[in-house]
This record gives C-alpha cells, structure tokens and sequence, in this order.
DNA sequence: CCTACCGATCGGTAGG
DNA sequence: CCTACCGATCGGTAGG
C-alpha cells in the first residue's frame, strides 16, 4: 500500500535518455551540457557516467532509436497488402504519428544526427538511405497500380517527407489535429490538388 | 597594374558574416566557436572583438538578415497585380530561391534564431509572424478569386513552407533544378494533384 | 551516486 | 589585428 508514495526512487536508464531527448530537442546537442542533464535528472554530473560512456553516447542512442522509430512505422505499411493510396495515406499517417508522438527523438533524429562522429554519422545515414528506399517503394506501388499519376515521383517524396519532418516546427499536441487527421488533411490537397475552376485574371490594359 | 595581387587584405564585415554563416549553418551556432570562425577568417579570436562585440551579436546579424531577405523577396509579390496562381507560384519560387541561393543564411535564420536571447528573439518572431502573414495574404488572393479551392488553407499554407524551407535538407546547387523550376513542379503537385484514375484495389477475398 | 578534482577550451578583455 | 591573458565552464575521471 505504501508503494504509492515511492516517488523519484527506481530511477531508469530510460529516464536518463528522456530527460537527455528532451533537453537536447530543446536546446540542440551543443547547446546542451553533461551538468544540464545530470541537474534535470537530479544528480550531479560526474554520477551520469555510471550510465553513459560519452555526452555523444547519448546523442547516438537517441538518434538510432529515432531511426528505429520510423522505420518500424513505415515497414509494416510498405509490405502490407491493400489500395496503395490507402497504404501511401498510412504511410505519411505513421510517419507524422512518430513525429508528433515522440517528438524529442523525432527532432533529435533529424536535427542533431550532424553532431555525431563520422563512424557513427555513417551508421546513421544507412538508416536514412533505407527509409528513403521505403518511402519510394510505397509511392512506386502507388504508380504501378495506377492510383498515383506523376511525372516526378522523386518530387512527390520530397514534398510529403518535407511536410511530414516539418510537423515539429509548428505543432502542439494540445488542441490540434490528430496525426490521422492531419495526414487525411495533407493527402487531400496532394491528391485532389487546389486548382479553382476560375478564369486566370486578363492581362491589364489587354 | 598591381592591385591584382592585394589579396587577403581589406577584409570586409561583410566577409565575417559571411565565414560564420557558412560555419553556423554547417554546425550550428552552439557548434561553432569563436576561435572557429577567427581562424576560418584568417585571425586570431581576440581580433575579432575588433569587429563585432559578441557571438550572439554575429547570430542576431545573420538570423535577422535572413528574416529581413525572406521579406523582402515575397513582398513585391503579394501587392504585386496579377493573377493568383501565378503570384502563388511566384512567392514559393521566391522563397526557394532564398533557401537555394543564400543557404547558409537560410538555414541559420530557420535553425539557430532560437538560440538568441529572449529580447533579440522577439524581434524576429514578430519577422516571423509578419512573413506568415504576407503568406496568408498570398494564399488569400488566389481564393478569393477562385483560383485556389481549399478547405484548409491554413494547412496548404503549412504545407507549401514545409516544402519550402526543407529545401535546404537536401538541395544541392550543383546538378539540380533551379529554384524556379522546383517551384513548378511542387506547384503541379499541389494544384493538379497526383490522384489517377485506377479503382481501388478488391478487398482480398471479397 | 557523491566528493573532489582534472586539463582543455570557452567567450571575452586590456593594452598596444 | 596581435600579445597575453582572464574567470568560467566544458566533458570527463579517480576513488569511494
């Protein structure tokens, strides 16, 4: 019955690399120090190398799970079977789920990964190469089902990858739009287009 | 005759921003020190407090410079006359030709602005709002005159500087579109769309 | 996980 | 723009 109050006690390596997602999401790898971490996880910072080799050590764990993350989103969609429409709109659905769910790795995947040594940078970079493979799959099932019609598939990818990435510049999880919704919102404008049917304006003085 | 050979003297500010723009965009500005940039620029650290009064103070130059070149590139087109799907494509060949032909201050106005202290922060969050609101104008424009069709303008607003700003990611000047030609082709994305013709695929086993 | 500390490097300054 | 330096802070370690 007491268990209840034990609080701050049983503290885990993972919320060590929480607190370290966090800040480094807030401030940037660089911008954050060892005793920024070691204060937020209260502790003093020599006592985090019972846990951690290196500050980039950190960065490395997080930046891999963040890779982790997404590709375990993507890959159940890409071998799934179905519409490739429906499968494209998961696709770009589970990707802005990672990203507005787990935003601290998200960012730190995606903005600090640089900040890494060049061996672990590489290792990295693999893992990039191979998302970008899936998200190319998935678009190429689209086409070859004829659901998809474009002239610039590379285009497409870029435009929904960017539009996916860019979701934790701007959102707040309170009071928006699900992740669902706004991929179904996204999708929309990319598969019907915004074209009016009105006229273009005449030339002036024509 | 042998002014051809003064080279590596009369060193400009203008060449400071520009080696700690290169240097901030490429590590950040919490990567990027001081000595850095002195010795990127040919001397020693102290000498550069000959030039500017502090680190933060060459940060807030470049961010707010960014700020200020984004603005002035999508003004003229929002109260310039015309016809809305053009001034729309217009604006977005105006912002990607920033992001593409001054990358390095693109890319520390977008990444390292939250890096300023708060007061200096402000400042460019009211850029930042302003150039928001000249993009809803923008968008505004074509609507009004029925040459955009939207039931989210706010997310095709998102959608098309998502697209924009990312630009820098993976942009490479060498061997790709120029910056006007990119903007048509995300335009023909975004107002056509890439919807095809094909049925849905059969439920399996319906 | 703490005490106590290390050498290196940080942003920045005084005086020329 | 250099010489010569400053106090503060950095990532990290030894020993418990």
């Amino acid at each position: 019955m007491s268990e209840g109050l034990v609080v701050n006690k049983n503290r885990t390596k993972n919320d060590l690399y929480e607190t370290a997602g966090r800040l480094f999401s807030e401030k940037g790898y660089h911008g954050t120090t060892i005793r920024d971490i070691a204060s937020a996880h209260g502790i003093l910072s020599g006592s985090l190398y019972a846990h951690i080799s290196s500050k980039e050590d950190l960065l490395f764990h997080l930046v891999d799970d963040g890779a982790d993350t997404f590709l375990a989103a993507l890959e159940p969609v890409v071998q799934g079977e179905g519409d490739g429409l429906q499968k494209l709109r998961d696709g770009l659905a589970a990707h802005i789920r990672v990203v507005t769910t787990q935003m601290n790795i998200a960012k730190v995947f995606l903005d600090d990964w640089t900040a890494l040594g060049a061996e672990r940078r590489k290792v990295i970079q693999e893992k990039r190469d191979r998302y970008e493979r899936l998200w190319n799959q998935l678009l190429a099932q689209g086409i070859s089902q004829g659901r998809i019609v474009t002239d610039h598939p590379k285009y497409l990818r870029i435009l929904l990858l960017s539009v996916g990435n860019w979701v934790y510049e701007w959102y707040r999880p309170d009071g928006g739009l699900t992740p669902e919704a706004l991929a179904d919102t996204f999708m929309d404008i990319v598969l019907h287009g915004v074209l009016g049917r009105g006229e273009p304006a005449a030339p002036s003085g024509g």
